[in-house]
DNA sequence: CACTTTATAGTCACTATGACTATTGAAGGG
DNA sequence: CCCTTCAATAGTCATAGTGACTATAAAGTG
């Protein structure tokens, strides 16, 4: 296996590992919550760590990356294929590994409130963790999974990524309680309603039953998610421009 | 090389080959250029391609990515090491390569106007391409210059990252140009100046000789790159907001 | 029913914005 | 040497978006 296959160039063909880490979010008691598995193996056994594993041989990132979040949390295959996953970015350092070199793709799943994860094959044990209490974690995964938060947070601003944290049919209501728990921020429930429905593409209108949850005042309207990928304008986080104090 | 380490949990290990691919970008002729290069050997021989090559064995993909860019293009290591690089993400399609499993990371970069790029010991010769002339490039390196530009138009409205197209020192109106040229829309120049004047930490004064090209107007002002990352408020693109026609 | 709770509608002052006009300062040509 | 030319910079104005806040509507609870 050290032979450079022809039509390659001077560089010595070095075989790396190439395995998947994800950073799966969801939001649950008004808290940005984590999956984090228990490693069974040496080395950091008994450490918390990111699910994830090896890329098989005819595999792509993409698909090992549902294959492991499909075995970890033991979700329908058709639930995990419709998912948000979006891959953040790949962990190189030669180091980060200490028993051989390993390159890691990571990625960052959205989630809407899950049932309990069952555990999977790999790991001991599988759980949602607050994303304040996650740390310390196995590995380089500490860096990961801020990577992964970093860009949860800021894609909020400028995407409808929120809605994947929502599930099919949601109110407003739950909607900015996704984007207060995510940015640690209180929002004018008014305004943010103004903006969301200002923005074409990121919310319509469903008809489903308007009262889903106990609860007492007036039942609120349900909506779906809007095709819009890029939200314009923007929602950006509080602390800019317009209206002072009055 | 078929033997799993201790410690690895059930999945087949299997080695890959890990390449960095390199999308390098420049503002130079009012148009948005990349760097390709004309491959030497099989697969795709006389092709163009995007610069890149094997991640060392004891190298991460940031280091393999600078090293090339320097190899390719000629430019003296000080000068590669402060380049702005950015990951962009992993391609890792079983089939992308027809020889063998090959995974590779994507960067892409952003220099101001160099001098033309030597060709490199990889490649045959190396050459500035305008973005609209670039395709068809060999493997799937046609879908990652998409990507890259398209990460490059997006995050020049959230970051200050146009000032890495610039020179140390630049005026407003070629970093307007830099806009410009990336976008492919024309822009109000006092409007642009107010904004990116108004934007803390975008740019900050220099006090260079101001005149540094030819030419007959009053000589503009220079600027550095001010250290903020993310920008506030974002540069958007026109066609939101504010003041409809007078 | 009174009272609470949540959704939704609306007001207002302030600000960023796009379109546009005016002034300044330095060449270049005659 | 003046006067044209051209780019940088300064300023104006009407509109739309925004944050803070108030008011109304609709549903449940005791």
């Amino acid at each position: 296996m050290t032979n450079v296959p022809t039509g390659y160039d001077k560089h010595a063909f070095e075989p790396f590992a190439v395995t998947v880490d994800l950073a799966v979010f969801t939001v649950r008691a008004d808290a940005l919550q984590v999956l984090l598995v228990e490693r069974a193996l040496d080395p950091y056994a008994g450490s918390w760590a990111l699910p994830g594993g090896f890329v098989l041989p005819r595999e792509s990132a993409e698909a090992a990356a549902r294959r492991e979040l499909a075995e970890e949390t033991g979700l329908p295959g058709d639930v995990v294929e419709a998912l948000h996953l979006e891959q953040l970015r790949t962990y190189s350092d030669p180091d980060r590994d200490p028993r051989m070199r390993v390159v890691s793709v990571a990625f960052a799943a959205l989630v809407p409130d899950l049932p309990e994860p069952r555990a999977g094959s790999d790991a001991a044990q599988a759980r949602w963790v607050r994303y304040a209490d996650a740390e310390p974690l196995a590995f380089d995964h500490d860096r990961i999974l801020r990577d992964a938060r970093d860009r949860v947070r800021a894609k909020l601003e400028y995407t409808g990524l929120a809605t994947a944290f929502c599930p099919p049919e949601f109110t407003l209501g739950e909607l900015q309680q996704v984007y207060e728990t995510v940015w640690g921020t209180t929002l004018d429930r008014p305004n943010f309603r103004r903006k969301v429905l200002a923005t074409p593409g990121f919310v319509e209108p469903a008809d489903g039953p308007r009262r889903r949850t106990a609860g007492r005042g007036k039942p609120a309207a349900l909506y779906r998610a809007g095709g819009a990928g890029a939200l314009h304008p923007p929602l950006l986080r509080p602390g800019g421009k317009g209206g002072g104090p009055r």
